[in-house]
DNA sequence: TGTACATCAGTGAACGCGCGTTCACTGATGTAC
DNA sequence: TGTACATCAGTGAACGCGCGTTCACTGATGTAC
């Protein structure tokens, strides 16, 4: 067997890993085969050799995010050995808030890059949003009491998605950044996450 | 001068409402200007005789959303005529929240249709999609109490657009309606607006 | 009032480019001997 | 250890379809006389 199956995971990972950056920018329709395989430092061809098609590819790049630092933030029960639910959370809030997240156009969390994307998209595309999401929703449920937890935690997710969506379909830097404040203090003030 | 201007003027319009609901549902991309056009009751080539290109139209689109009857409401002061704020609210936030919006894909905001689109797009469409926007907000901020009734619109518009945008995304008809109706308690629970 | 004319909204064929996909190939690499 | 071989990741040219746009035209309609 010439070339190890390492050898071809990792240059499959490096393809998923360009297209995830690529498709969160820019969506499905307006980026190329071409140019995520020349992204990946490839070409056309050698595409085929790895997916069956540009739609399966997709739904790989949105589930990749999940790999990435931010997301392990989110997985994380512990903060300097210590189980501070509330500091945790804070953290996350402020993250997924933030002006870096916002300009993050490339590593974004999708649910914020490709909302409508999905929307129109196949089963698989939906999935692996759901996926991404029900990662999100459990990390404030999870610094919430019960018994409305999971409610609320839907509400705060909608809020943090919400003004980070809007905030990306605006041009004016002024407004984006008063939804992004304005979610940040109805998210605090709400949970009580921001007192020490 | 042959056809008159009104008639012109009206095929227009109708042109402009097919590209709506095409575009609405279906993204930008994802339509061709031969659709709108059949859609219209017409054939490809007289399109550049009302646009002069695809980008325009979408701009054009966005924005007539504004002429239909759900927004009609939105720049109502009374109800019966009744100077009924928070009344009116309510039904603006429930209406907005509803089954049927989130079912009506062609006649739906197009803030929770396009935004991914809209971030992505040119600066007519981003202005297009900023009038909506405001026309929004201003129907929350009027409902709120000084000195915070802006900043907490803000944060209620984000809660409702990104609960939908969300339900929009996902397959799971359930899932969605949670992030509907905890989107719609967390935003009665901290206006007022559901008490008689 | 009726008719010839000019205008231009609307038609539909054609163009040309871009992109997803295919395919014959090349050459790097692991393995068998 | 060295060499011949087989495999298959990767190449790049080519294909073919779809769509935005153009263009020569048609024919409906308002206007001038």
């Amino acid at each position: 067997m010439p070339y190890t199956t390492e050898h071809k995971q990792e240059t499959r990972k490096r393809i998923v890993n360009s297209a995830r950056r690529l498709f969160n920018r820019r969506g499905f329709h307006e980026v190329t085969i071409d140019e995520i395989m020349r992204d990946a430092g490839l070409t056309r061809g050698g595409f085929y050799k790895h997916f069956s098609a540009k739609e399966q590819l997709y739904a790989l790049a949105v589930r990749q995010f999940l790999c990435l630092e931010a997301p392990e933030l989110w997985q994380r029960t512990h903060v300097d050995g210590c189980a501070t639910g509330p500091v945790l959370a804070r953290m996350i809030v402020n993250a997924y808030l933030s002006r870096e997240h916002l300009d993050d156009r490339d590593g974004s969390c999708p649910i914020v890059a490709l909302p409508s994307d999905v929307a129109r998209g196949n089963k698989t595309v939906k999935a692996a949003f759901r996926h991404v999401l029900d990662m999100m929703v459990n990390v404030f449920a999870r610094n919430l009491t019960e018994p409305r937890a999971r409610d609320q935690a839907l509400a705060l997710v909608s809020t943090c998605v919400g003004a980070m969506v809007i905030a990306r379909a605006l041009d004016d830097r002024t407004l984006a950044d008063e939804f992004r404040d304005a979610a940040r203090e109805q998210v605090f003030a709400s949970t009580g996450w921001e007192a020490r």
